[in-house]
RNA sequence: GGGAGCUUAGCUCAGCUGGUUCAGAGCAUCUGCCUUACAAGCAGAGGGUCACAGGUUCGAACCCUGUAGCUCCCACCA
């Protein structure tokens, strides 16, 4: 049978995917064995695979398959996030599209068309992900939208309002302008951008003073007059909600200033002007307007100061009729303009350039407004408690641990949660208000209801409603903030709210790795671990594993907006997905940023090829049974199998400190440099007349087996082609998968062996070396003495040497050989006679530099050992060291010496 | 403004408790090979003042101090 020359992934990939499911290997349901548990980061469930979910997903289903082949039962649960601001406005430009305003619509028929948007296009990032070959539990996919999660949302937040850790308050909110929404504290990003400081002038008067303000010369006869103070801002604009300017109580320049008003410009308001140590005198002009609809630190000060509260924006980011100026311009147009016209009133005193940080959405990129607003907010205070010393004690391992500063810092100065989003998609706030603007927090109206006629303390209800008549009520029309349903996805997948003792939370809770991006660190993971112990007194999970961010070559982050993120589905075409998993792991050191490069997955694929290769060369051999075991091919095997096995030591040893690209590197070697370049080449059968002699039966059949060894190693990162050769290689019976195999198992190693083979492995490249520099080809058979310290010594590996250098003959000599070509290799002296004329001169100049640098390293050997306090202080393992480097060194240094002598 | 981290070969990174000639790996590069497994390959080679300056030590890529550059996180100074 005729093997292609080289592997090629498309065909197999889907039958294997589609085997591993009817044959139910990634279905978990709990039994005896131990869990090991991962549930995915849902993505956006409108979302397509990005780079980062490569990553992210492969590194979960290499653990995953590993701990499956370890016999654990491995699960892992998959699923989407119905992302309510995301998935929100993709729903409304799709609607745009079609000629539809949201604000048209209800809340149901919008909700409809929401709800058709995602069933069309939901999940094609989970079918993407079967193309990496993600072994989810795809009977346990869950959304986090979905009825039952959608009623833990609901009861968790009850819950937490009759425990009092839930409140609603008018407060300063980051408002979204494109949004239209409030946004968390870690939705906002705040950039560095160049703007301008604008120095204004606002004209005093005395609290009595009766001017008449619309008056133009009045006003400008005041700012000639000095009778002014000037104020810096960077948003001219919130001038017409100033209500109050503010200076440092010491501040000797405007001491003068005490109960006098300042006047707004455009709204002649006339504002007090207060006194507050919060002011830093040295900026600006020490003198701060205060417009506390728009500032927090304003707001602040208007609640300490008793000032008035304009709020001059409307939710779209345009002037409101409470300013009475501009109203219904967007606010940055009025930037522009109300600077041009205090230009023109002679109001604006000077303009600086000026870097201040402004805060973007995270979901629109739309300038985040501070804003008054009502919003429902979770106290974190008391609840994070236990989620920040589990991490501190260690209960909870963040990997890489450079992260546990950052997370403490973040924990310890975490803010109230503002949950309340003003969106139609996701879980509906359970609060009723009735006409009188009494609320209830209830599941249900008609519990509502109930609570209305008889509240309990935790109601704000003023005056419950008689029995005699029906409340009219209405429920809160905003939704919660997505990562409320998020943060209890550990839980709430395993029916954990609903099922608080089933039998699936109380298996696999919790769970053991979470692999997440450190972006989503508190937005998700720290609420999380705040949710598992409200609702489970027990972390979500053991082991969080930060991947990096996933960046072009340049160290750009990849985005759609930059266009410089490829296509995983196109690489997945281009190199097969086992080659992009390997192109992801190869350039993924934990919790740094990766640089991705195509070029990696084509090392991957190559990786894939030599497999194969090395797949078809064992496939072609004939077997001899009745052709006796070479000694070469017995140590050869002796040899590999130690090998082996001290290599499944170290890639377990990797596994267990999560050194991902390390484990895949010790991998990639083993295969391709012990296996391929060594081991095949040591047993593989001569030629003779263009006819492959015929392999011996034994070692046959452990070359199979350290093969299937091999791929057993190899499954978690590549698994379809370790599936494809698996069943390639032998005929298997029903059931008898890789995928469930189990793990190379590991024992003593022969460590002699291993120093051994290392010492023929130097004097098989010191032979090809001088082959390749002397011209002679490897087809030429050559001849090899070589003289050993004792003079009888034979090696284990002279038959191997003898082969891989192919040699006609390989003799052990007392004597020097006269004209050859000699190296030494550690004490040994070696030996190729050498017909034709040998220049001597470039031989000596050889043996001489190797001898000096022999000598240089002995005399730095001799120089520490002279050093009395290195004898003394050193610890005895580092001086017997130094010792047998001496000897060595001498030793190396004499047989060089002699080959240079008889030259 | 506060905090954390990074800087090792052309690139991406290892280097764990200071101690082997410890200066490494993969890729890339160069040289020679179409040697019946694989040119997506084989064999071999070159390549680094471990950011810089001091210090501690018998000994420093590793510990300490300072400097420079980069990155990230947090923060309500107009």
């Amino acid at each position: 049978m005729e093997i292609a020359k080289t592997y090629d992934p498309k065909a197999i990939e889907n039958k294997w995917y589609s085997h591993w499911l009817a044959k139910k290997y990634f279905r978990s349901v709990p039994d005896e064995r131990e869990p090991y548990t991962i549930v995915i980061p849902p993505p956006n469930v409108t979302g397509v695979l990005h780079m980062g979910h490569m990553l992210n997903n492969t590194i979960q289903d290499v653990l995953i398959r590993r701990a499956r082949m370890l016999g654990k039962n491995a699960c892992w649960v998959p699923g989407t996030d119905h992302a309510s601001i995301a998935t929100e406005a993709k729903v409304v430009a799709m609607l745009k599209e079609q000629g539809i305003n949201k604000s048209d619509l209800t809340r149901d028929e919008f909700l409809k068309y929401a709800w058709e948007w995602k069933d069309k296009y939901g999940g094609i990032i989970l079918k993407q992900l079967e193309k990496l070959g993600a072994s989810c539990d795809w009977d346990r996919t869950r959304f986090t939208m979905e009825d039952d999660l959608s009623e833990a949302v609901i009861d968790v937040f009850i819950d937490l309002y009759n425990k009092g850790h839930i409140y609603r308050g008018v407060r300063m909110v980051n408002w979204d302008p494109a949004g239209l929404t409030a946004v968390s504290d870690e939705e906002v990003i705040h950039k560095e951008v160049n703007s301008k400081l604008y120095y204004v002038k606002y004209i005093i008067v005395d609290a009595d003073e009766k001017i008449d303000l619309a008056d133009e010369a009045v006003v400008n006869n005041k700012l000639e007059s000095g009778s002014y103070i000037t104020v810096a801002t960077v948003r001219p604009e919130t001038i017409l909600g100033d209500t109050g300017v503010c200076v440092h109580p010491d501040d000797e320049r405007y001491k003068k200033l005490k109960d006098k008003f300042a006047v707004i410009p455009f709204v002649n308001r006339e504002v007090p002007i207060i006194f507050d140590d919060y002011i830093m005198m040295e900026f600006g002009t020490g003198a701060l307007k205060v417009t506390p609809a728009h500032d927090i630190n304003d707001y602040n000060l208007g609640i300490k100061h008793n000032l008035a509260v304009i709020d001059t924006l409307n939710p779209n980011g345009t002037m409101s009729e409470a300013a009475g100026f501009y109203v219904g311009k967007d606010r940055f147009e009025v930037r522009k303009q109300i600077v041009k016209d205090l230009e023109a009133k002679g109001h604006i005193a000077k303009v600086e350039d000026y870097k201040n940080k402004v805060g973007y959405s995270e979901r629109t990129n739309a300038v985040i407004e501070p804003r008054l607003s009502m919003q429902w907010f979770l106290k974190m205070q008391d609840i994070s408690k236990p989620a920040l010393e589990n991490v501190l004690n260690g209960n909870i391992k963040l990997i890489p641990d450079k992260f546990i500063n950052t997370y403490k810092h973040w924990m310890e100065s975490v803010h109230d949660w503002c949950i309340s989003r003003q969106l139609w998609w996701g879980q509906r706030i359970p609060a009723w208000y009735d006409d009188k603007g009494n609320c209830v927090v209830a599941k249900t109206e008609s519990e509502a209801i109930k609570l209305f006629k008889n509240p309990t303390p935790n109601s704000q209800v003023n005056s419950p409603t008689p029995d005699s008549s029906l409340p009219t009520i209405k429920q809160d029309e905003d939704v919660l903030d997505t990562w409320f349903s998020s943060w209890l996805w550990p839980i709430s997948v395993f029916d954990g709210f609903k099922n608080p003792d089933g039998k699936d939370i109380n298996y696999y809770y919790p769970t053991n790795d979470l692999i997440t991006a450190p972006e989503i660190l508190f937005f998700w993971v720290a609420r999380m671990i705040i949710a598992g112990y409200e609702y489970r007194q027990e972390k979500p999970f053991t082991n969080v594993y930060l991947t990096g961010i996933v960046r072009d070559k340049q160290g750009r982050k990849m985005s759609k907006s930059l266009g410089n993120s490829p296509d995983p589905i196109e690489l997945i075409e281009k190199f097969g997905a086992d080659g992009v998993r390997v192109g992801m792991l190869l350039c993924s050191p934990a919790g740094n940023d990766l640089m991705f490069d195509e070029s990696y997955c084509e090392q991957g694929r190559n990786f894939c090829n030599k497999i194969w290769n090395a797949f078809r060369l064992v496939k072609g051999w004939s077997v001899d049974a009745k052709l006796p075991q070479s000694s070469g091919n017995k140590i050869a095997v002796e040899w590999f199998d130690a090998r082996l096995k001290e290599q499944v030591v170290l890639i377990n040893e990797l596994y267990d400190k999560y050194r991902m690209s390390e484990m895949l590197m010790t991998t990639y070697k083993l295969v391709w440099d012990d296996f391929c370049a060594w081991y095949l080449e040591m047993i593989k059968p001569d030629f003779v007349d263009g006819n492959s002699l015929a392999i011996d039966n034994k070692t046959f059949e452990s070359t199979i087996s350290f093969f299937e060894s091999l791929l057993k190693l190899l499954h978690p990162l590549m698994p379809f082609i370790s599936e494809e050769i698996w069943h390639l290689l032998k005929d298997r019976k029903g059931g008898d998968d890789i995928i469930i195999a189990s793990w190379p198992k590991t024992s003593e190693v022969k460590q002699s062996l291993l120093t051994e083979f290392d010492h023929a492995s130097n004097v098989v490249t010191e032979v090809r070396n001088i082959r390749k520099s002397k011209n002679i080809s490897p087809k030429e058979k050559i001849s090899l003495f070589q003289k050993t310290a004792s003079g009888t010594e034979t090696s284990l590996f002279d038959d191997i040497i003898k082969k891989l250098c192919n040699l006609d003959k390989l003799e052990t000599t007392q004597t020097s050989i006269e004209n050859a070509i000699s190296f030494v290799v550690k004490q040994n002296e070696y030996f190729i006679p050498f017909n034709s004329a040998i220049d001597i001169n470039a031989e000596k100049e050889r043996l001489q530099k190797e001898l000096d640098y022999t000598q240089g390293f002995l005399n730095s050997v001799m120089v520490k050992l002279g050093n009395e306090r290195f004898v003394a202080n050193a610890k005895p393992e580092i001086l017997a060291n130094e010792n047998k480097k001496k000897a060595d060194a001498e030793a190396r240094i004499n047989a060089i010496k002699e080959v240079l002598a008889n030259i």
